[in-house]
DNA sequence: TAGATTCTGGACTGGCTGGTCCATTTTTGC
DNA sequence: GCAAAAATGGACCAGCCAGTCCAGAATCTA
């Protein structure tokens, strides 16, 4: 918010402190993150942490929002805007399991909205469903582009059904996180495209 | 978990202290609410809190999550097992929404399962994990039921449709939660089955 | 080089809140 | 009616943790 002049070497702490504690709040979640466990892992001291956050806490977690979500939407977009054929859409179904397989069945961005957090921290809410639009909007697109490729029925309402396909998304997500499970997120995203798919490959 | 012994009025208070802390969940999600409101509101006093609840807040939440779930469980078990018709589907799926609204938009477990509060609670994580299981087997018998009345194809495969089903519902429970809007939901309800459906009412 | 600015470290504080403890009152069972 | 058990009220405690503050080191700028 306020326009402070950062050396070099401040952006970079800076930089640290966010990645760190995007890193700690995707291990055990926002609420469970203390500030101390950030400064361990960014080996960082109070001052710096209020150097550099001013807002404390709520603007710590505020930066690692924008940053996660940026990240993800950058991604998604590069995914989806590129969907030309039916083995496009195979690859990033793919992708999207084996992303988080690798992290363990965990979502960096979940953990952000858990049903309070958005009432104690309205900025980073806003975030969030930013987020989502955005995201939902990247999905629609690549939906057309399958419809476009005769993949699906041309009858599709495609702004429907990428809301189902966001909806399908974050809940196989949260089953995922509670269950350890991946199914429901893999049965999500294929139900969502070949029940609507004109022939099979 | 102790086999304690309560008279009338003590199960009655107990069942109060429950029904109230159920309540301040809902309103302001489980990390919010404080030992302080909840005696507030089913004005009682910290002795008896710990009375009734040795273990402390843990128990209650865990007792919460017990109650909530019985709840849901049965109230979905009662409106899916009935399914005869596509009308009992739309009213379900009707009910659901007005469910949803009349709540103000909230859920009364979304808030148990954050992320981070299973970790910290592993007995309440374990309760929701067979919630979920069992909310799905509900949904494939449903599932099953319009199969079986010619409302859905042949070869649909409930379990699998049961699964993403389930997980349309979280997600559009979630991101209603998120944004303030309940059309993830209602799309996700609708693409479950209308994607399925073999001919229209 | 010198003064200003930024960066860093860490001791300290204040409030919050879950949990303990016990005295008092009410209910139970005989 | 009367012990015993259960229920209730609330004062008190202790730990945790975000946030404050300031002194000193590093870095910039002129």
């Amino acid at each position: 918010m306020a326009a402070r002049t950062l050396t070099p070497k401040g952006e970079q702490t800076r930089q640290r402190i966010i990645l760190g504690a995007s890193a700690e709040i995707l291990e055990s979640g926002v609420e469970e993150v203390r500030l101390e466990d950030i400064m361990a892992r960014t080996a960082t001291s109070k001052g710096q942490l209020f150097h550099y956050f001013p807002g404390g806490r709520e603007e710590l977690v505020l930066a690692v929002t924008r940053h996660e979500t940026a990240q993800a939407l950058r991604e998604q977009t590069e995914a989806l805007l590129g969907f030309e054929s039916w083995a496009d859409w195979q690859r990033w179904r793919d992708a999207m399991v084996v992303w988080y397989q690798g992290r363990g069945l965990r979502c960096p961005l979940l953990g952000l909205l858990s049903a309070d957090a958005g009432r104690r921290m309205p900025e980073a809410q806003a975030v969030m469903v930013e987020f989502m639009a955005n995201w939902q909007a990247v999905l629609a697109e690549g939906l057309r582009r399958l419809r476009a490729a005769g993949c699906l029925a041309a009858d599709v309402d495609v702004p429907r059904a990428a809301a189902a396909l966001l909806a399908g998304i974050q809940g196989g997500i949260l089953l995922m996180i509670t269950t350890g499970r991946i199914d429901h997120l893999t049965a999500a995203l294929d139900q969502s495209a070949t029940a609507r798919r004109t022939s099979t490959s």
